[in-house]
DNA sequence: TCTATTTATTAATAATTTATCAAACTCAAA
DNA sequence: TTTGAGTTTGATAAATTATTAATAAATAGA
């Protein structure tokens, strides 16, 4: 899968230089000046790493952690001028995961966003989830060593449950990711998409909590 | 689970103020003062996070850390004093996490550990009440390592004494957290749903204090 | 022991959520 | 233009969960 990245920095020489670096390793990445623009964007697409820049006009760095915290778990790396321990501690307590002051080595922040992207699993080539194994380059499955043909649709519902194994997926977060935060459509179409995802899959591997959302199971196996 | 750490710094002085301000946090430390230790401690015991000093005797740090890796992707922070980019960009290159150097607060260290243990999910929250074990984020529950599988609405209750265990659930306050301050319903509810939530628990933990209210004993194990 | 009160139990019903299925629609490839 | 795989819709069935209401049992106080 193609690895997304959004950078928040308000000073363009180091944006433009950040974005560079990173598109140099490969990553797709977008840019905004500004908190506001930032969590627009995080409510149109999914990225897989956030770096922010603290001194922003209008919603600073830390407002916006904390504010994207409320929607999102991705990977954030701060960056910033203040290299003070009290704003470096309010991050992580805002839970940042990384934090680098300015001025640092380009190669460095990507050595650092690389261990980010790395730890999250966004760098790897399959996903695994107990004898789950997903290739999104291909939309190849397999099952215990058997292949499972999915349309696309039903692959990117799996892929979602797969890099969140064990954990419940709600309706709404169905929705929003798969079929976008503007669906206009009828919700049942997480029950006919369920329905037929379940029959391609061996067993019941994923579990209804009812009145609260799906969850893949990963059995202590593989 | 019990959070695990292991260290690994030759200085007498910084090894034992890491360890102590490690513990603080209820996190369980190993620590030893050269790489050999360090290997020999990682076959032994599964840790959730290292952390590695690079100037050490005999096996120094980066070289522990290419060894490991051949052996577990377990988060590795480094810790050092050397300040220079070349060793920084070395220990990411070895896929090490974080990276800082010293001096440092102990306050961040502590704070970047956090990150890192919460990024790979060791910290995830669970509520425990003697045997009881409930993870909200899945509604899962196990009682005595049995799974439990409980309706929302049953664990929300259970929830609400796990949380409160050993003291006293009025009525009242049953009515309030789990109904709604505005619920028009009848009482009777109440007494329907202990009487399903303790069919589902293995003996009879919920105590009733008649004209009081209900309470999860919880007893004197693990 | 008797009585009033509180709680437990049960079955029936209501409400809600999810599953299923067939038909209609879309869109790209032949 | 036709075809067909893939997707979506909407109607209906099925299942689960929540609630009520009636009755039984337990408890504490007189």
């Amino acid at each position: 899968m193609n690895v997304n990245i959004l950078v928040v920095e308000d000073d363009v020489i180091i944006q433009d230089m950040v974005c560079k670096f990173l598109q140099k390793e490969g990553w797709f990445v977008d840019a905004c000046a500004n908190g506001d623009d930032g969590l627009s964007l995080l409510y149109d697409k999914a990225y897989q790493l956030i770096i922010l820049d603290i001194m922003l006009p209008g919603t600073n760095g830390q407002e916006l952690l904390k504010q994207l915290r409320q929607i999102c778990d991705t990977p954030v790396l701060m960056m910033t001028a203040l290299s003070d321990d009290a704003n470096q501690l309010r991050a992580f307590n805002n839970q940042a995961d990384d934090y680098i002051t300015k001025p640092f080595s380009m190669q460095i922040l990507v050595k650092r966003a690389q261990a980010l992207l790395r730890r999250s699993g966004a760098l790897k080539k399959e996903i695994q989830a107990g004898k789950l194994v997903l290739f999104p380059e291909t939309y190849a499955t397999e099952y215990d060593g058997n292949k499972i043909t999915l349309t696309p649709k039903e692959f990117e519902i799996l892929e979602l449950f797969a890099r969140n194994a064990g954990k419940i997926i709600s309706h709404e977060t169905l929705l929003t990711r798969i079929w976008g935060y503007d669906f206009e459509g009828n919700e049942g179409i997480i029950h006919a998409s369920m329905k037929k995802l379940r029959d391609k899959l061996p067993c019941s591997i994923i579990r209804t909590i009812k009145g609260v959302g799906y969850c893949l199971e990963v059995g202590g196996d593989d």
